[in-house]
DNA sequence: CTGCTCATACGATAACCCTCGTACTACGAC
DNA sequence: GTCGTAGTACGAGGGTTATCGTATGAGCAG
C-alpha cells in the first residue's frame, strides 16, 4: 500500500486568520498540521482510514457533531493516547478529518465537503452502513449485551 | 487492524467436502469455499477489501460484467498468480465476492445482492468513486495518456 | 516560576499485509 | 495412464500497521 509517509516538512503557521478582539491573544495555533490538499486525497486511502474500527468510531463521533469540531479527549476509546494520536493522524493524512489547534487541544472535524465533492454519497454510505451494523451486532462499545 | 485473524487451522474447506453423503453431483465441482454468510459480513472487512488497489481493479472488473462470473485468469493484472489468489481470497474472505469452481476454473462474481442489502449505496459510492478518481488521475490500467 | 493537562515524538514489539517463487493438487483432454 | 491448464498451499522477504510506555514540548492556571 503506497500511504503517504509522514513528511517531515512544516508549513509556516498561516493561523492567524482568526481575528481575536478579545485582550488576550498572547499565542494563538503556532503549530501548523500538514492536511492533503483535496486533489491529493485518494480513495484507497480513505477507505483504509476507514477500514479500522476504532478510527470508525471516531469517524461516527466526528459526524455525529459535524458542526463543531472535538477535542481528541472527549472519545472514550479503549486505546491509549499514543493510539489515539496515530488514529488521528492517519485520519489526517488520509484526508479524512481536519485538526486545528486551539490552545493545548486540538480540534478535529469531518472534511465532509471535500469528500463528498471527490466521492458523492461515499461518506454516507459508510456511516448509513456502520449505523446499521452497530445496531446489528453491536459496536464493542456500549452494545455489549445482545444475548 | 485487530478485524478477523487468520487462523491457522483456517484453511480445512478443501477436506470437509462430504460429497459422499448422498450429495447429488450435478457438478463436479466437490471443492468447496467456505464463504461468510451475509450476517457475517463485516464493514470493516469489506472496506479493508476495497483499501487496496489490485482489488479495487478486480472489483471494478467484476462489476462490469455483473451478469456473467469471470474465471481468475482473465483479469490482466501485473502480479503474480500467487498474489492474485490472495487477493481473490480477501475479497471472498470479506464477503465481496462469490467463487465457484467450474471444472479447474474458479468463477468470480461480485455478491451485489448481499451487499446491497447489508450496506445500502456503499458499493455503488466506491465504484462511482473510484471511476472519478480514475479519470482524475488514473489507475495505471488504461488511463495511462492523460496529456 | 511551578505545576497541570493535552497531545506528540520516539522507540519497541508483535502482528499483519503484499509480493513472490516453488511445489502441489484438481480437473479435463489425449 | 499421461499430459497440460487453472488455481492453491507453503514459506519466505520486506514493508507497514496497531499498540504500548515513557519522555518531551506547548499552552494555561496558580
Amino acid at each position: 500500500m503506497g500511504a503517504p509517509k509522514h513528511s517531515p516538512a512544516f508549513d509556516e503557521a498561516r493561523a492567524d486568520d482568526e481575528a481575536d478582539e478579545g485582550a488576550v491573544m498572547t499565542t494563538r495555533t503556532s503549530r501548523a498540521l500538514d492536511h492533503p490538499a483535496r486533489e491529493e486525497i485518494r480513495l484507497e486511502g480513505v477507505l483504509h482510514a476507514f477500514s479500522d474500527p476504532m478510527r470508525l468510531l471516531i469517524v461516527r463521533a466526528l459526524a455525529a457533531e459535524a458542526e463543531a469540531a472535538q477535542s481528541c479527549s472527549v472519545f472514550d476509546l479503549p486505546v491509549s493516547k499514543s493510539t489515539l494520536t496515530h488514529h488521528f493522524r492517519v485520519l489526517r493524512e488520509n484526508g479524512v478529518i481536519n485538526q486545528i489547534y486551539r490552545g493545548t487541544a486540538k480540534m478535529n472535524s469531518l472534511r465532509r465537503d471535500d469528500l463528498d465533492a471527490l466521492f458523492p454519497g461515499l461518506l454516507d454510505s459508510v456511516l448509513t452502513a456502520y449505523a446499521s451494523q452497530s445496531a446489528r451486532i453491536g459496536d464493542g462499545r456500549d452494545q455489549a449485551a445482545e444475548g
